[in-house]
DNA sequence: TTGAAAGCGCTAACAC
DNA sequence: GTGTTAGCGCTTTCAA
């Protein structure tokens, strides 16, 4: 059923019926009794509008894309939802993929949901998207980054200071009296990483201790980085504490602790938390992404370059907590 | 810019252009000359067609349509990340939305897509959203009902046989030795968590054991079930296991285990795999539902449906495995 | 081998 | 107060 039938139906013009259903009426100077009569056939048919017709017409879909990496982690998921949850306030829904950290992926996604005019992106970036947020940019499309930035490019920006809360869980550490503090994190060139990475190398420079690093890719489903970590454990039998450059690299940090044949006692610190790391024994401490709050503050910047595409860019570091748990020295 | 400037710049007609573009260059007849001209233009134009304006057109938006409870949960995230890959593969892309459980969420959101004119529609439905999938049935969209079923109504449904899963993990406990076995599950009428019920009270009864249940009401981000399982423990000292409905309010009781004042040692279980469950002491056997082999139905079973949408009904039961972890006698 | 034209369902400027 | 009309960008039938 459409606008046109309805209008055909009631004997008044397409223009009459669109103006009422939208609420226009009065501004549309509609007499309120035809504006009654086409309210209650639109009732008595349960008529809907076709959002697409209407999308091509005012070039306005109330769809958002997002695009993280994996929706299905514990940083990722939650994230989404809380979007989700925001975005719904202003009436908008989400359009999400996952890249799994893959360009191709990334690039496709981004094109797919350009294709189908999304009013808005919001991006958690691969390594090398520049290309792609080139493309957003020049489209005049809205678009909030998140998570990890890009270099050499100005966004809106959501994220946490890396460098300083990385920094600051290695010297807590520290104080707490590890000499051997070892860093295991992913070969990435994602600037968080890096950062997080810089953060850690600094605190131990100045502190003059050695630096103790494993690097071991992580392929979801697959045992062997906790066998590398494992394998790495044993190598460094001083090593006195760990700090993992994110949670799903403790996790398997974790596994490879606990199956180790000799067991010993270390510190553990990790960068982002994890539903785990208080149930776990030892516990772990880590720095936490207030997750509600970036989504919070995502949705808030993207709606407002929505409302106004002129908006100047923004960014946001949002301070991440270093959550103390009982297993420390 | 658009197919008719396309068209207007090369001195030929849109439908030329359309016919070329969508690869139907040797069915419209067209000269394999105009046509290369017109690739060439396109290529150095970038041009990308209004996938809105081609969905208007069509009547096919290539977007399938989500609804799940939580997708920043341990079992609808992973899934969503399984069914996006799954649908990639098919060109689709994927609208979603969490219900959080509720049936306003729930039934706005079925309405939203279905303005959007979604090709198909996923579903983990909420308790009462018999009305919302009568609708979606009466517009004729392809829809996939997972993980609930919706009593009264026949749909595609993809599920677990959660009264034989149930039953078969608390049998396994008794075999272990475990005399006094309690459940501890949400107050919820979903039929998979009848069903559950119904597995744990007839194997406890057809044993002759003594039922001990617990139904706490689960909020997110709040300690208060914890607490709750708590003092129920506490209560119910000859409790010597526990089975748990669902993981997250397993995660819920390892917490009050934790924190219990007399330690003691019970056996568990829960329904649903949980990253957790192995690393904890003691470990935590479950029922595991194959999430990637369910995403695979699902998808499958869509795309049937989509293809040919007089194809019959389908329902697809996916056995769970019992996950036995060393916790046990 | 190609073009013209109608149509998908809606909006919005303008005319009456 | 209300209707007409011209789009939005694409597909598809039919005629040439």
């Amino acid at each position: 059923m459409s606008i046109s039938e309805i209008a055909k139906h009631l004997k008044v013009s397409k223009s009459t019926v669109s103006l009422v259903i939208n609420g226009k009426a009065e501004q549309g100077r509609i007499s309120k009794a035809s504006a009654k009569r086409i309210l209650d056939y639109i009732d008595e048919i349960g008529y809907k509008p076709n959002a697409l017709a209407k999308s091509l017409a005012t070039g306005k879909s109330r769809t958002i894309g997002l695009i993280v990496e994996n929706i299905g982690d514990s940083f990722f998921g939650p994230i989404a939802l809380y979007i989700e949850e925001y975005l719904r306030k202003y009436e908008y829904q989400v359009l999400y993929s996952s890249t799994l950290g893959k360009n191709d992926i990334a690039s496709e996604v981004v094109q797919t949901m350009m294709d189908k005019h999304v009013d808005g992106i919001i991006l958690a970036p691969t390594d090398k998207q520049e290309f792609d947020v080139q493309r957003i940019i020049k489209q005049n499309i809205p678009l909030v980054v998140f998570d990890r930035k890009i270099p050499e490019i100005d966004t809106n920006y959501v994220g946490t200071d890396n460098y300083q809360a990385s920094r600051n869980a290695v010297e807590y550490l520290i104080d707490q009296g590890y000499k051997h503090i070892g860093l295991i994190t992913i070969p990435s060139g994602q600037p968080q990483m890096l950062d997080r990475f810089q953060g850690y190398s600094d605190a131990i420079e100045q502190k003059k201790l050695k630096p103790y690093v494993l690097r071991t890719s992580f392929i979801e489903k697959d045992d062997r980085p906790a066998v590398v970590i494992g394998k790495w454990l044993q190598d460094n039998p001083q090593v006195d504490a760990l700090y993992f450059s994110t949670n799903y690299v403790c996790v398997a940090g974790l596994k490879a602790i606990k199956n180790l044949k000799n067991k010993r006692s270390v510190g553990i610190m990790a960068f982002d938390d994890h539903e785990i790391f208080e149930l776990v024994e030892p516990q772990v401490s880590c720095v936490r992404q207030p997750l509600e709050k970036i989504a919070e503050q995502v949705v808030g910047m993207l709606v407002r370059q929505l409302k106004d595409k002129g908006a100047p860019l923004e960014e946001k570091i949002i301070p991440a907590e270093l959550i103390v748990r009982k297993n420390q020295k």
